[in-house]
DNA sequence: AAGTAATACTTCGTGATACGATGTATTACA
DNA sequence: TGTAATACATCGTATCACGAAGTATTACTT
């Protein structure tokens, strides 16, 4: 998929694969799979500014000898998913321009 | 609207604009303003961007005694629209998992 | 006649971002 | 013994949207 789209919804996706149930980086991006793939620099990278942006809190959990940090989301986080639903209208309105324009001579 | 979420539907966006009707920039602009605003320095990189690719070509045209850069969608152009169209059913699954997540506990 | 808004294109600088490359370290299995 | 899987971290880079500022003409308003 072109790299451009998957921006903007690569957070929310992050988002939404911790929001029933706290996880970690490497869950993330195996359970992400399936809808969209991202690379392990990319999503520390995300992770991280969810993190400062207060939309998910790292609590650190061992688990077989090793650190796992697992994510958890927070009001704000829940909150910015709301606003990616809402603002799927304008995407929808914008899709179909281009749907639009692009039929207009077929 | 999310600036994020904007890309990849902007050169696409400008793409549909000129797509039945060779077009030049500030109309390009207004008749996008419905859809989705971009500036003028927005807009004027995303032609260049997309003339560097080969999915236009810009001809200038005098009008009213100043120059007027009209532009003028190719092959690869439409081609484009088209990929757009099919990555489309992508973007449609990643939404429909974030609601999916976000409404599991509703 | 003067001033302002609209039309129209250009360039520069910057912050945000996705991601490849690379590194570290442990566990599981062949 | 070796290799794949698990798990996290950091650096550097290219791409990109956009504000700011500039140039220049036409059209209107006062």
């Amino acid at each position: 998929m072109d790299i451009q789209l998957k921006r903007g919804l690569l957070d929310v996706c992050v988002l939404a694969a911790i929001k029933n149930e706290d996880s970690y980086g490497y869950k993330i991006i195996k359970d992400l799979k399936p809808y969209i793939e991202l690379s392990q620099s990319t999503l520390y990278t995300i992770l991280k500014r969810l993190e400062t942006a207060h939309m998910l809190t790292v609590h650190t959990v061992e688990h077989d000898g090793r650190l796992r940090k697992y994510y958890h989301i927070t009001e704000e986080g829940i909150k910015r998913i709301d606003d990616f639903k809402n603002e799927w209208n304008e995407i929808l309105t914008i899709y179909r321009f281009v749907v639009k324009e692009d039929e207009e001579d077929v």
